[in-house]
DNA sequence: TGTACATCAGTGAACGCGCGTTCACTGATGTAC
DNA sequence: TGTACATCAGTGAACGCGCGTTCACTGATGTAC
């Protein structure tokens, strides 16, 4: 017969968790970080969090729900990376350049996050109104800098300028991440000098 | 107790394949096309061309084996690609447009592919020479391109100008493919108008 | 021309694995009276 | 203040699946003599 206590509770391990959900996101974060998409399974989540298979379910209603919340908070943070890089940059084309530095560090950081947000984005779980939103925000970032370059813009032809620009980032991301070119293959010890260099021959970078 | 004869073998179906490994390579392809990389297991090609699971091994190593064979078929047909919308092309700039219409085309035309060539860059079976000079050769047309363009380049410079490039349509065919991005979003009907209003915008676009 | 035999190209069964998910259950919590 | 009870948040066991790969095997082929 156990003698349970509110000390027992808290000192060794409550059978209620507190704040579960916000566990299993911050441990798939952490098997993402370290093992990659294919490791973040459910079942190695619960595993992470010191959990039974069972209990991820009581969150989430199955893994695509977990993965959205995770790829939502990775907009959220990449729209935080691109301005905070924007704020401590100058004006006019330095802001493009910045937003865009942002980009591909985020993406060069957190490489298998960055994976997991673009990974699903015409499924199911795409219509989870908290990531739509974080997608919404994060991707007004990029227009937003290209609509203040150009004061009184064609709206159509801003909006090629726009996918160019993500384009560029984007490949640039990919390209580094998929291990097809590296910065040290070109001459640079450093990735944000590298990524400068590479917008600077971009049509809004010189 | 059979009785085989010549004509059995030819009609029916003999013991022996005849040529298994192209079989299997064709009917990768076939699945990969039809539904996607994630379904393209051994078992499954194995059952699509008609044999036993375990046949593949007696022409693959191992499954890495069987794939990079087919990315290097790939990357033959993404040169071929680019080379042919090149063929079709005007002199200078259009060269460079023409050879970038030609990799998003692709890559939009066989998405699974696409992927499956890139999904593995760095590992293993990246050592399969075939596919390393299939990539060579494949990433010699972009480069020989921008370096056609410019007579008399600094060679650091052009691998700049050759990476911004490469990101913009790489990224271009990404954000397509995944669904991020779709041409008729932005008013264009067809694929390649849309690429090459793209790039248009692009610094040797203009 | 016939035949023994090495080799090649297949088969069938099985191993061990991890996966997402469902089921029936139980311990802990909080609230109405 | 005590207590019955609904609800919440966990557990443990199991289902059914497809995967890559290994093992021991057999039928077909081709070549040396």
């Amino acid at each position: 017969m156990k003698n349970q206590s509110v000390a027992d509770a808290l000192d060794e391990k409550s059978y209620h968790h507190g704040d579960l959900r916000a566990a299993l996101i911050a441990a798939a974060r952490q098997i993402l970080a370290r093992e990659g998409l294919e490791a973040m399974s459910l079942r190695a989540v619960a595993r992470a969090a010191g959990v039974s298979r069972q209990a991820p379910y009581h969150h989430f209603a199955d893994k695509n729900a977990l993965l959205a919340a995770v790829a939502a908070d990775g907009f959220r943070e990449l729209r935080a990376a691109m301005l905070s890089r924007m704020a401590g940059a100058g004006p006019g084309i330095d802001q493009l350049t910045a937003c865009g530095v942002g980009y591909v560090a985020f993406a060069v950081g957190q490489p298998a996050l960055f994976r997991l947000m673009f990974a699903f984005w015409g499924d199911d779980f795409a219509n989870d109104p908290d990531l739509a939103r974080a997608r919404v925000d994060c991707h007004a970032v990029l227009t937003g800098t290209i609509a203040a370059l150009r004061p009184n813009p064609d709206p159509r032809s801003e909006a090629y300028d726009s996918i160019g620009a993500w384009s560029t980032v984007h490949g640039l991301a990919e390209l580094i991440n998929k291990g097809v070119i590296a910065p040290r293959d070109f001459g640079a010890a450093e990735l944000e000098p590298f990524v400068r260099r590479v917008l600077r021959g971009q049509p809004h970078g010189r």
